[in-house]
DNA sequence: AAAACATATGAATAATCATTCATATATATT
DNA sequence: AATATATATGAATGATTATTCATATGTTTT
């Protein structure tokens, strides 16, 4: 008996119109693993708190109480979202006796967001 | 009586420590509109499914089906992001017979998405 | 030592959202 | 005309998550 070996698979509800463009878009996809990475880090960007942090971080270094009076939220929030932000090596801290202050870990953050407002503006 | 007028906002539960630094990054910050967009735009690139549909888009256009089988989903599941991706004027389609095609509606998406990778593959 | 302060954190809650399922619409084929 | 196919979509469900509240930890001041 023959094995059915079209491109058809069973989570797909349809047939394959033109599997030379499947085969060929499926070879030049990333790893599942940096495709999932990457929207792992897009998650973080995802949230307006964050971006806010991140953007007031990459001005100047700045300890927790000062971004909770900048963006009106509660220090528990911010401490959250902080732990969410260094999680994903976005921010480091450094502790000078009871403050903690937060800085950006990485230099193509700011070059991302830019990169975003230009689609966004563009229309 | 005097008025308090320190920075000290009923949303925080804590006193201002750098007055200075807080009012500098304030003025520096993009409009409250502009940042809630670029969350937006973020949310939107923060999901593994519309990650690959983006990224399989910027190699060729295909139809609904086509990624469907592609990335071994529902054809539900694939129309429901596209219309996501669509409202975020991320793709474009065009109909032919009863065949849709989409492609992606952004010459920047690719140089974000390589922006997040190095960002990714850095540490 | 006690009180005040800055920050962190666990649990609860409310909101958001990705996928599924069922079905609708539009087009092509027989 | 009837059937098959490609896509779209509304409702339901389960999972994720941002904020709040209460409280813990660690540091400084009195």
């Amino acid at each position: 008996m023959m094995v059915d070996n079209r491109n058809e698979l069973d989570r797909c509800d349809c047939n394959v119109i033109h599997e030379n463009v499947v085969n060929e878009v499926r070879e030049k996809m990333p790893d599942e693993e940096n495709l999932y990475d990457l929207a792992e880090l897009f998650k973080v960007f995802g949230d307006t708190t964050r971006i806010k942090i991140l953007w007031a971080l990459a001005e100047s270094d700045m300890c927790v109480c000062d971004i909770s009076v900048l963006l009106n939220m509660t220090q528990s929030a911010i401490s959250h979202q902080l732990r969410v932000l260094k999680q994903a090596r976005l921010v480091r801290n450094r502790k000078d006796g009871k403050i903690v202050f937060y800085s950006l870990d990485d230099a193509h953050v700011k070059q991302i967001f830019n990169q975003g407002l230009i689609h966004i503006n563009e229309k």
